[in-house]
DNA sequence: TATTTTTAGTGAACGGTGTTTACTTTTTGA
DNA sequence: TCAAAAAGTAAACACCGTTCACTAAAAATA
């Protein structure tokens, strides 16, 4: 490693490229993918829509980026959650359910993140540098080693494979975080339907989908 | 109720636009909504872009017929299955398990019908007509009714509310169906990686989402 | 320092999108 | 038959992502 790792002209570059990141992480999470126009992003930092060009080889790969960040937010949260001291129940359930949690805080980003370019199209979870190192990956990883503690721990019922079980548990999350980000009244179904709060809601799922891994010592 | 409901006029449109949708499904069901351009349709179809406008009034309007049509699909499978005398966890597993299939089967149709038009956008779900009038809204009705009779035969926890239990239900198997959609190669999280067959793995997950609800008699 | 080379930035264009408007042609119903 | 309604259209509007040829500025080299 070299002591100097840029040039003044690398940071220059790399603080107008983070300048256009900014601003466009305002105008996504507030419009998301469609709302987010090259054109109108030149205007609001002030340079022509083919600047953008000089930083991002495309549009797609912009919101990659800011995808990427949301999903290391994603990560430390629910990092912070699973390194916690409380019973293992009650942990990797509040684990699971902080992903939805912060998820539904970025709806465009959580949304965005899975709808990728295109259904059959593969999004960034298979691309070439390889799930593993993604941010999204990671997070799966911490799932699969909450798993495997519960097995361990004899909580979670022995013959479950951590893995596959890991990929359930996702999904259901997943499922949650989808429907609230697109049907702003669940878990009402119409708006004016009474119904439990979204956070017990979250809880209550959460803690549903737990359940089903769990061993009956009867 | 008149005897003649459609007068030649009438019924000459009804065709036109049946042929429109039939167009449009064709294209929607390859490339899904950004795929589909009203001029590439009305190309298709020999008329002008303009002409389209005669019979649906955006875009939007003419995708939401091809969803609601879609999720009647999806209700005659469920419906076929709920009505099968097999026993009750069979039943209710292959039940849902068969919503994930047949949302699979029409990966654009299934995004589609969620991502709707935006996440915090109001979609078709609490719409003026109401939800439960939809064809999403009566497949709901259905895993409601099943979950309350599984309580009624004690399969399922007493305590549970079918109602809730079916919304958690409802949003594991949406993620499962969305995560297949999105991520071809699930539940294989990269490429070659080695792991059980889709098949293999909806009736996995249907089994433990299931699993999650059912009463332990000790 | 002077000069070459690379980079930053731009205006204009290409090909695409959904949609509207003014207009013409066809069909319908009295 | 004839007015009214509906079907259909060409052209335009206002967007979009992206590319290209070009100029101005900065950096690297001699």
């Amino acid at each position: 490693m070299t002591a100097t790792v840029s040039s003044p002209a690398e940071r220059r570059r790399n603080k107008i490229r983070a300048r256009i990141l900014t601003a466009a992480e305002t105008v996504f999470a507030r419009e998301g993918a469609e709302g987010l126009s090259i054109r109108r992003l030149a205007e609001n930092i002030d340079y022509s829509p083919a600047a953008i060009y000089k930083y991002f080889s495309s549009k797609d790969e912009l919101v990659d980026e800011l995808k990427e960040s949301f999903f290391e937010l994603i990560l430390e949260n629910v990092n912070r959650i699973a390194d916690t001291a409380t019973p293992f129940h009650e942990r990797s359930r509040d684990c699971v359910a902080t992903y939805v949690r912060i998820a539904t805080e970025k709806p465009y980003h959580y949304a965005a993140a899975f709808t990728g370019e295109s259904p059959a199209g593969d999004g960034p979870v298979d691309g070439e540098p390889g799930f593993e190192s993604s941010k999204k990956g990671q997070a799966f990883n911490v799932l699969r080693g909450m798993i495997r503690e519960g097995v361990d721990l004899g909580e979670f019922r022995a013959e479950i494979d951590p893995a596959l079980a890991a990929k359930s548990i996702w999904a259901s999350m997943h499922g949650l975080a989808m429907m609230i980000v697109h049907i702003p009244s669940f878990p009402a179904l119409r708006p004016d339907q009474p119904t439990i709060s979204r956070e017990e809601f979250i809880t209550f799922h959460a803690d549903q989908v737990i359940r089903g891994l769990e061993a009956h010592h009867g």
